[in-house]
DNA sequence: TATATCTATAGTTTAAAGCTATAGTAAGGA
DNA sequence: TCCTTACTATAGCTTTAAACTATAGATATA
């Protein structure tokens, strides 16, 4: 057995037809059908369930299913890795993020393209807690900004810096008049909200709950700029990240603060423990670490 | 790249030679020369620096040997794993234990025979806590009984009981007379433990750290047996736990109680959360926890 | 210098993974 | 019911590459 039959065994499940996964794979149909029957009479097992119109997985081949894709990923890693090991000083550091990153990255950034001035930057968005987890294990990204504190055996993940949510209304919104805003007064609202997946829609949501108010979600968005505007329009409140919000004010909005012990999220750098990083990264994760330490000592 | 490749690379840089190696896999010495050297070329990397007399891995060698080894491990572990499908209901179940699991299973292996009577059973002695890690990971046995409690993301251990420890000396032994024992009096003797890596031995020492007492290791001992044929010649006193040392007294030795609160284990039971187990496997798992909370209830 | 011990190269054999062509099987429409 | 469609399996041939043997090259030890 070998990883090539895994990869046509994968494939076939997924396709729920060999023919069709025989093209996925570039080879012929018969010569795939020929792989899978000695791959099943290898293991003395049937793996897949021939039925008219599709295949089904066997309780074995369920199984073997779930180790294989596992297997491949591994195996695929290990590519990435030594990839990255050749094209050390010149490869790409890929980097998952929250909203709020994008404003303080570039101060880093600055300083680290000194020291390597060739290495290629991709940055994606990362949004649920999932994605995080996936897109780490699966080597998209060599590290993470995510306000998930993830620790297991597999990622590390520490903390950079707190950052607190503000509001944000139209100018002429009558909460403006306010002392003093609370979740009672939001709830009150037409609330303008990430959709489902988004990291800061979570951190808003238990919010709600810790401060035992139910929110009026009207406008479910998938970017915070939408949300500005929409508050510009007069057409609700929304919360956004401390960081964030800054940017986003305009003379006919204003930024409230709420009161609430609750509307304040830790943010982290989360890596694989095992993963080779390259020089390249490690030195990133580094200044990343140092910005936050001098940044946080320079507020105390 | 496959599997055979990995296999050829990791067995070359255990047995650093390609010779030897190739001698261990069952191929010729060109045969394998040919594959390292075609997979080096595959990763545009060198793996091996061919040193006079001997190899050295370099730092990617490094990286993917020890990947290798971990894809080898998983993939042989998947292939026992479908073994297990395989023969399902005429299979073997291999355990991991401790020393005082002798006197309680053979109660629970009876009634376990009539649902399962061609199970094959395999009990082997496993040691230290590296061992019970190592045993599992590596599928020598489907759970194991320790008083470690392990729980990580690949392994989950249950409580099955608790286990004090009974002092055993020499019937004519002065602390005989005495009404209570403690550590400090323990400590002035000569003591019988079992060697580095066995499971009772650090219980001990950590009881005698607790108690802020010094041990006296006169004699360290592979087997409990053997410790309690020293006792019984008036060597020295030892420790064991409570389930053992009924059998092992002797008209010439005396069981005595310690006064220490720090003299009691917690026995768990380990296994793997991920693997496939056959159902003669789950099966006794069940019946170990039904018997130790049965035996629970009816000591309350 | 000779010998032992190892790895690399050259050329050949062989196993198996691939191909094309085609037969077999079940579902769906006329 | 029969024909078409959409699949998978079988048969026989081709090609790839992994293995072999024989031998050359390199380096340390006697």
């Amino acid at each position: 057995m070998d990883l090539r039959q895994l990869r046509y065994f994968t494939t076939t499940v997924q396709e729920k037809n060999f023919s069709k996964a025989a093209k996925m794979l570039h080879i012929s149909q018969p010569s795939l059908s020929n792989a899978i029957m000695k791959l099943e009479n290898e293991v003395s097992l049937q793996l897949l369930e021939r039925n008219t119109r599709g295949l089904e997985l066997t309780e074995a081949g369920g199984l073997f299913y779930a180790r294989s894709v596992d297997l491949l990923r591994r195996f695929d890693n290990m590519q990435v890795e030594l990839k990255e090991m050749k094209d050390v000083g010149s490869g790409t550091v890929s980097i998952g993020s929250i909203e709020s990153f994008k404003f303080w990255f570039p101060k880093i950034i600055r300083n680290f393209k000194i020291n390597y001035p060739n290495i290629h930057i991709k940055i994606s968005e990362i949004l649920g807690e999932e994605k995080v987890f996936d897109s780490l294990n699966r080597y998209n990204v060599h590290f993470t900004i995510t306000n998930q504190p993830i620790n297991n055996d597999e990622i590390l993940s520490t903390p950079l810096y707190k950052e607190k949510f503000m509001l944000l209304i139209h100018k002429d919104d009558e909460l403006n008049e306010k002392e003093s805003i609370t979740f009672q007064d939001i709830a009150k609202k037409e609330l303008i909200i990430s959709t489902t997946g988004f990291q800061t829609r979570d951190d808003i949501l238990r919010a709600f709950k810790d401060e035992n108010a139910i929110p009026n979600i009207l406008y479910e968005i998938e970017r915070l700029e939408t949300a500005c505007s929409l508050v510009e329009e007069g057409l609700g409140v929304t919360i956004l990240p401390e960081s964030y919000i800054k940017s986003a004010a305009t003379p006919n909005t204003a930024i409230r603060s709420i009161d609430s012990n609750f509307l304040e999220r830790t943010v982290y750098l989360a890596f694989l423990k095992d993963r080779y990083l390259s020089p390249a990264v490690c030195k990133l994760v580094e200044d990343i670490h140092c910005f936050f330490r001098w940044d946080v000592r320079n507020d105390t």
